[in-house]
RNA sequence: GCUGGCGUAGCUCAAUCGGUAGAGCAGCUGAUUUGUAAUCAGCCGGUUGUAGGUUCAAGUCCUAUCGCCAGCUCCA
């Protein structure tokens, strides 16, 4: 009998007999990864690893260590996942079951509310199925075969999916009697599937469409070994502890109210942080040449149709009426500032100018999407516009490219991603102008080295635009900053300036933020620090704990001298014992804590602990005040 | 907006088959005078989100409503 030539990951060929699969070959020839495998790759395409091979060809394993390898994992448990609902349930119509970024889920149709206590015996079918081993079979039909074979089935989901189908070559995996059309590759059998969790049920519609019927979605995650799915569960953990909004209501930060959905109360704790932010990025305004505005919230109705936004998002705003005259809230800043440029006429010589607003807007967004302080219906940006003559325009992006940058490190984003988005369908002013805008912002980055994905057709409809997004330090990505080169609203508000020329000439303008909503920011923060903020954003910087009533006076003074300084600080003057004040103070992630007790009320020192190391020893108060202040200097975190 | 789930004291949660709301923490008062993550005792605290309905009886069942939570095509 011939032999065929087997070449696995660039490693040396071997000689193999036709018709053996490659799980065979790996099982004898490369343990090691027989255990890990999970798919192939051939010339480009993914294939299962029960594929037979026939020919001489190149061979690339997928294990579990890469992402694509992690996707084949968690579709086939989704599989697994369809065939316990299917069982237990067996009137339920199959919609879809892909695996996600962080896991997999499946979309079912049936009449029976599924509940979080389905999950555990949904959960307990699963064990079964995967106990049994059941090969994952691919077979292939055309595609009147298939749509007949799933209509007899009653999966009109699947069937309507395969008439969408280019190609008339269809792949349905079977295992056991569960069969699903599915393009594959799947793990060689269900007892591959090691550890499971099914996390949440929820709606999805059919499609993503809200005019199609409703589906259960039921989200899980799986591993090929029980300390990475427990790894996973507790980063799952960890981002719950970090939760905003329960830390939010833990710290006393803000709240919310049902007199005033999305709309978020500010506490005093919240404030202090809302505020230092704010007073930061004025600094930052100045420093980099910006002038601060303030606009009115409520304007004309008819500058909102100039401005375009009637058209556009007019189902986004909140109207309201003056004098009989139809007003409307601002969701933007753009059109007030455009007031302003417009107020005085400009010359060659002042461009660019730049003018910040902290402005305060309000946007109408769907009930159901408000999420704490991620997603609101008023908050404020920290906005800017950047008017300047075109050949200004790469200057000045990268200007702004250097002070997003410095903003981010200052709060101890170090990593972040930058998408380029170009020209979308509708959109509009010429292609040159467009053109000359995309390869701007591009030489900007390049010129920068800052490495950034291009999003196609993804840009406003005014302008290209680049995006920030920030990873936090549990390495989660945030959509933040944003840089934005528009074309349409200098034309509509006939903005101009005076060139050497003489002549009238029009502006480009740039719109720019870098936290993007404060209140959002803030959110991220909260999470990205875990509600334990560096010294110079903590609400509360130091408590001074008397360790007994007989210490009060010394520990009084001292809380007088650190008020002086400028710091904030907190009296812990109750009846109660140190290690209750203590344990308070750490669980309110308060930086230090300052022990007056006999030795320190003798020597004017303060017996110092910082926040989760503990005791640091004592020091002499203008020492401490000193070092505290040199922290709040530096911003950083502990 | 839509689907599902959840709303009980300031917070975290209990209350069996529908049988007449309870605990810890917090707060207040008192005792204790404390050396690096919870001292002890007592007291206060509720129209069970809101409005209707069913029932001899509703936190529990039904309807409506408000709010919150998980999500609403990372293309089989």
């Amino acid at each position: 009998m011939e032999s065929i030539n087997v070449r696995i990951d660039h490693g040396d060929e071997q000689r193999c007999t036709p018709g053996v699969t490659i799980l065979e070959v790996l099982k004898i020839q490369h343990p090691d990864l027989f255990k890990s495998a999970v798919a192939a790759e051939i010339e480009g395409r993914l294939v299962d690893l029960i594929q037979v091979l026939d020919r001489d060809m190149n061979l690339r394993i997928i294990t579990t260590d890469e992402p694509v390898g992690m996707g084949v994992f968690w579709h086939s448990t989704s599989h697994v996942m369809a065939q316990a609902v299917k069982s237990l349930f067996p009137e339920t119509k199959l919609a879809i079951g892909p695996a996600i970024e962080g896991g997999f889920y499946y979309d079912f149709a049936l009449d029976r509310p599924l509940t979080t206590d389905d999950l555990p015996r949904i959960e307990e079918k699963m064990r079964e199925i995967i106990k049994k081993a059941q090969p994952f079979v691919r077979n292939t039909l055309s595609k009147a075969d298939a749509i007949a074979f799933f209509e007899e089935r009653g999966e009109h989901f699947k069937v309507e999916i395969i008439q969408e189908f280019p190609d008339d070559i269809i792949s349905v995996y079977f295992n056991d009697g569960f069969a699903d059309l599915c393009r594959g590759p799947h793990l060689p059998s269900t007892d591959y599937v090691k550890h499971f969790k099914l996390l949440n049920i929820a709606g999805a519609y059919w499609r993503g469409d809200e005019r199609n019927a409703v589906l259960q979605r039921i989200y899980g995650i799986s591993f090929p070994t029980k300390s990475l799915l427990d790894a996973h569960l507790r980063q799952l953990e960890e981002a719950k502890k970090r939760d905003h909004r329960r830390l939010g209501k833990e710290l006393d930060l803000f709240s919310f109210q049902v007199e005033g959905p999305g709309f978020v109360f500010w506490h005093p704790n919240g404030m202090i942080l809302y505020n230092t932010i704010q007073n930061y990025m004025r600094e930052m305004f100045f420093k980099h040449g910006y002038q601060e505005i303030r606009t009115p919230i409520i304007l004309n109705e008819t500058l909102w149709h100039r401005s375009g936004h009637w058209d556009n998002y007019k189902e986004n705003m909140y109207f309201t009426s003056v004098d009989d005259q139809a007003y409307a809230v601002k969701p933007m800043n753009c059109p007030g500032g455009l007031l302003v440029y417009k107020n005085s006429p400009h010359s060659y010589r002042d461009m660019p100018i730049k003018m910040a607003e902290m402005g305060l807007v309000h946007r109408h967004e769907k009930s159901g999407v408000l999420h704490g302080l991620f997603r609101v219906r008023q908050f404020t940006q920290d906005d800017a516009h950047v008017f300047c003559m075109p050949d200004q325009l790469e200057t000045e992006v990268i200007r702004i490219i250097d002070m997003i940058t410095e903003v981010y490190e200052a709060f101890g984003f170090f990593q972040y991603q930058i998408e380029l988005s170009t020209r979308p369908a509708r959109s509009i002013g010429d292609a040159s102008m467009w053109e000359q805008a995309e390869k701007v912002l591009q030489s900007a980055l390049n010129r920068k080295g800052i490495p950034f994905e291009i999003n196609r057709g993804e840009g406003a409809f005014y302008g290209p635009k680049i995006d920030y997004h920030i990873r936090d330090s549990i390495g989660r990505l945030w959509q933040c900053g944003t840089i934005q080169v528009d074309f349409s609203m200098p034309e509509r508000f006939e903005l101009e300036y005076v060139g050497a020329d003489g002549e009238r000439h029009r502006p480009v303008m740039i719109h720019r933020a870098i936290f993007g909503s404060l209140e959002r920011f803030i959110g991220i923060l909260i999470e990205h620090y875990g509600g334990a903020f560096p010294i110079w954003l903590a609400p509360v910087q130091c408590v001074v704990i008397p360790i007994s009533e007989k210490h009060r006076d010394a520990a009084s003074d001292t809380m007088t001298r650190l008020t002086e300084s400028g710091l904030r600080c907190r009296f812990d003057a109750r009846n109660e014992k140190m290690g209750y004040k203590i344990r308070e103070a750490e669980m309110q992630k308060i930086p230090y804590m300052c022990i007056i007790g006999d030795r320190e009320s003798q020597d004017h020192t303060v017996s110092v602990r910082k926040r989760k190391t503990g005791d640091v020893g004592s020091r002499p108060v203008e020492e401490f005040i000193a070092t505290l202040k040199e922290e709040m200097a530096r911003r950083t975190s502990d």
